[in-house]
DNA sequence: TCTGGGGTCCTCTGCCCT
DNA sequence: TCTGAGGGCAGAGGACCC
């Protein structure tokens, strides 16, 4: 933090509204419509256009005719016959997310990222040189609009939960006739929340899932109103302690959670759903190779390694099943990872075939030896010369024999050819990243012939 | 008809150790 | 030596978020 903003936060006001929520209105939708001007105007749906992809955003236009994120890409073409449906790019929508955060960084340091196109700030320590925290919200909007040519929704209330419903106060509305401007701001003053708050159906609420509505429309709780006037202690009987308390706070208007700027991730995983069920163990030993690359090469650009592998599987039935070993040393190269992630899967009975697969690796910390990534010793600013060459085919003759070597171990990730394997990555992500991510996989990931190439590397 | 992907947090259970 | 209580940790699963 800078001096100024220790300035700043030192003539925070008590009586102004602290938290801003900011939302991006049909963020996916509208990046695509910058980048493809013919769909300005059209009902668009982005998500996976795959037998089982579904929908990630619709347009205004497509929400009018019943099209809503998570639901089935077919069912949504079938509802809006007329829509385009566009295959997410999630790298394009993170390029705008960084915009869209240089703009509130350049506000306060105090953002909280929840997803790619929405955030909490804490406006305590700006008003000096910003204003108040309604003005603080359109210069926000305007500065979004003018910095990404994109709209958004703000919110501006004393805490998160009041800051986030207000925000979608503020979004445009969706009617039979087609979408409708939103007001843009929407302000909560303090005499005037507890009845904002509580004119809410609860399913509004953070933490109100379809689970938890179900149990509380069981003990006829409907509105925020009813979850106010509901005995704590039916409540905790009906959602359990932890829920039940927290639910119990809300409902008063209570939240006293701060905002906190991102730190590291707790986990970084990839999963992918499968067009059709997999039984053929060569053609899963590939999946997992594949999808361990995709989780190491995150790992490993953010300069992070963890210690707990798990692993994902959705079965034809939509049960699922998770297995996970902790390892004595944290671990980050794509090898390793697929090694213990592979010994994981065998503990799960594959006999019905499986729909999904995951990995992921948790307990992450900051990598003591950086990874050499996009400075390794096979250079990604000119053409690989032969002695660079030269060095990755002799790196890999020994990373392979390591593989004969320490696939005798029972204890993956303590093997002592790490360095070897976190070379061998480091030129991998070299050659991607002057390339591209299609042009070199690990062995065991080519077994796997139906996959689209751009989805190699997943996103 | 079909139900994604990438996360976080909480609860419960079993194991190990004191 | 056995037993039980309690804490810490890991593993598994569930619910929820966007």
């Amino acid at each position: 933090m800078t001096g100024d903003q220790h300035d700043q936060l030192a003539v925070a006001d008590p009586d102004e509204l602290p938290i801003l929520h900011v939302d991006m209105d049909a963020f996916y939708v509208e990046v695509e419509r910058k980048r493809d001007p013919a769909l300005i105007g059209r009902p668009v749906i982005v998500g996976g256009s795959g037998r089982r992809g579904v929908v990630a955003s619709a347009s205004y236009e497509a929400r009018a005719a019943g099209v809503h994120a998570a639901m089935p890409t077919a069912q949504a073409r079938r509802l809006c016959p007329a829509a385009v449906v566009v295959t997410s790019d999630f790298s394009g929508y993170a390029e705008a997310s960084e915009a869209i955060a240089e703009v509130f960084g350049s506000v306060t340091p105090l953002v909280e990222p929840i997803a790619l196109d929405e955030a909490f700030l804490d406006v305590s320590g700006a008003h000096r040189l910003f204003g108040s925290s309604p003005e603080i919200a359109w210069h926000l909007r305007g500065a979004v609009r003018q910095a990404t040519d994109l709209d958004c929704s703000v919110g501006v209330a004393s805490n998160k939960t009041l800051a986030k419903l207000a925000s979608v106060a503020a979004k445009p509305s969706v009617r039979f006739s087609g979408p409708e401007p939103g007001l843009g701001v929407r302000v909560v003053e303090r005499a005037e929340q507890l009845a904002f708050l509580w004119a809410h159906r609860v399913e509004a609420l953070w933490g109100v899932g379809p689970v938890t509505l179900k149990r509380l429309n069981d003990i006829d709780v409907f509105s925020v109103g009813d979850l106010a006037a509901v005995p704590i202690e039916r409540l905790v009987a009906a959602v359990g302690t932890a829920h039940g308390t927290q639910l119990a706070a809300l409902a008063r208007g209570i939240d006293d959670r701060p905002v906190h700027p991102g730190g590291i991730p707790r986990s970084v995983s990839h999963e992918e759903t499968f067009e059709t069920d997999v039984r053929d163990p060569d053609r899963l030993r590939g999946e997992i190779v594949r999808l361990a690359d995709a989780v190491s090469s995150r790992l490993r650009a953010n300069g992070l390694e963890g210690r707990t592998v798990t692993v994902k599987v959705k079965y034809p039935d939509f049960s699922l099943r998770t297995r996970a070993r902790t390892l004595a040393e944290p671990i980050q190269t794509p090898r390793l990872l697929a090694s213990v992630a592979h010994e994981l899967v065998t503990r799960l009975d594959l006999s019905a075939g499986i729909r999904l697969l995951g990995v992921a690796v948790s307990s992450i910390s900051e990598t003591s030896a950086p990874s050499a990534q996009g400075t390794a010793g096979v250079g990604v600013e000119a053409a690989p010369a032969a002695g660079a060459q030269l060095q990755l085919e002799l790196d890999v003759g020994r990373h392979l024999g390591g593989v004969s070597a320490s696939a005798k171990s029972a204890e993956p990730g303590l093997t002592g050819d790490a360095e070897l394997d976190r070379r061998l990555a480091d030129a991998l992500d070299a050659i991607r990243g002057r390339f591209g991510g299609a042009v070199i996989s690990h062995g065991a990931a080519g077994l796997r012939d139906d996959a689209p190439g751009e989805r190699r590397w997943g996103r």
